[in-house]
DNA sequence: TGGAGGGTTGACGCTACGTCAAGGTCAAGC
DNA sequence: GCTTGACCTTGACGTAGCGTCAACCCTCCA
């Protein structure tokens, strides 16, 4: 007669392991000898070793006790169940390997390499560190909304950093960005930016498709920007005072500025 | 600003997850508004994006906050991890999968071929299906406890078949693990165990290395044959009347029989 | 003004055990 | 007979990442 921790060696186990199997009723508790201890039989051994055969191959020990007494077709359906599920977690973890391996590149932290170049091209272009964090979450608000979309309207961005204002543009609000920043420097980012967006509004400007101006996602770009940099506010006083409202989504006001709104 | 659902909804999770979040200390709890509904704000809806673009590529929670703040190497250095944990997964997942592949071909149970083949061999000769039940078992405690001498064992065993006397043994132990056998059978069986026992005896019998007399697997497999039948003890003495001793083990006695031992 | 559809905290559930805690038991050596 | 170490007992908490009640409060809309 063994012991538990017997058993257990026996068939490759912990004493542990053997009494959660009692616990949950799939392998019936043994009698006791006279001080209590479990005593066990040979049947038990054979049990316990049917039992950790089936649940090394991935079989939930909640399925082990039927499965020992299923007749052939019912085990080989059992069998195909277990296998499809172990499939599809083989597979979701591939999934994951894949997606961390695009991770290992640097911080680019999910996103698509269309904007990883972007900021690469800010970087080049001398935009401060601060910016591209900013530019970088930006994007990551973008991608998660329209993550079909994202080629597009890189393509478009990109073309804008072939013209020198947005280049400026984005110099200048690096100076800003600054701990200290000279003087002017707001109303000249101001200036550039009212010019850009005259520019994009007789041009038609980036519209694409799926979109929509009146998007929770703009919103939450807006709020980024000043929720980074709370000063982002006097640039949008400044715009407003040039004519236009918003942020990542500039519209020209309806009235004229310096005219009461009602 | 946004409510629980909103933000959870902008991510892809569950509110219930971001609560989750907020009580292992990943993502910050927010400021609540005036009723003590929490209140979300941009960067809030970037960092949930930041720990779910970890989270789905494998990193454990518990993993993701250091991440989140670590310079490039250190996170190369957790990437690489994580990419070993998962490897290491689904080799797991892989060699489980090929295990019970192998329990799908009908009842075996994780017995190598060859033990299936004698139990095959056992049906042809018209062995009961009790009996090769219990043979069953029994190789499932050898094949557990010498799983790298079962191939030479069982060999032995194959070739043990091919005496007549062999298989008449096994006929008649069928018979005898009928509901009600015929009287005598008993003798009969007794009389053949010993001379094939006087054979294997002067023969030498089938030794393996590494499988030693006074093993624990020994004890078992005696104890599971009384277990499986109980009427199996009167063959036992009838063994022990002349002159053997054991059962998977069979020994000469010492004393010859009749003779008090002490 | 009522109801639907949010939100709040607190708690248990899931898997397959690992790991204490606080004892009682057994076998061996002195 | 005593100690010591290894083993046994039950009970209970911990793990990972939330899902799912329960019981209640808040908001918005017809």
């Amino acid at each position: 007669m063994l012991t538990i921790g017997q058993l257990a060696a026996y068939a490759g186990v912990t004493a542990r392991a053997v009494r959660h199997y009692h616990q949950i009723g799939l392998l019936p508790e043994p009698e006791r000898d006279a001080s209590g201890y479990r005593r066990y039989g040979a049947t038990a051994a054979v049990s316990l070793i049917k039992i950790r055969t089936l649940a090394d191959a991935g079989t939930p020990l909640s399925e082990i006790g039927q499965m020992l007494e299923a007749d052939a077709s019912t085990f080989a359906e059992a069998v195909q169940r277990i296998d499809g599920r172990l499939r599809d977690e083989i597979e979701r973890l591939e999934t994951s390997r894949k997606q961390i391996a695009q991770l290992t590149a640097g911080d680019n932290l999910a996103l698509p390499p269309e904007v990883i170049s972007y900021l690469d091209r800010l970087r080049e272009i001398g935009v401060s560190e601060r910016i591209v964090d900013g530019e970088r979450d930006g994007w990551i608000l973008v991608a998660a909304r329209w993550p079909d979309h994202i080629r597009e309207v890189m393509a478009g961005k990109h073309a804008q950093l072939d013209d020198p204002q947005m280049v400026r543009l984005y110099r200048v609000l690096s100076e800003i960005s600054e701990d200290d920043p000279p003087d002017g420097l707001l109303e000249e980012a101001a200036d550039i930016m009212a010019g850009l967006a005259e520019q994009a509004y007789t041009s038609g400007g980036i519209n694409v498709g799926g979109m929509a101006y009146d998007d929770l996602a703009f919103d939450l770009l807006d709020a980024l920007v000043l929720e980074t940099d709370p000063r982002a506010q006097r640039l949008v006083d400044l715009m407003r005072e040039r004519g236009w409202t918003g942020w990542n989504r500039l519209e020209r006001l309806a009235e004229p500025p310096g005219q009461p709104l009602s």
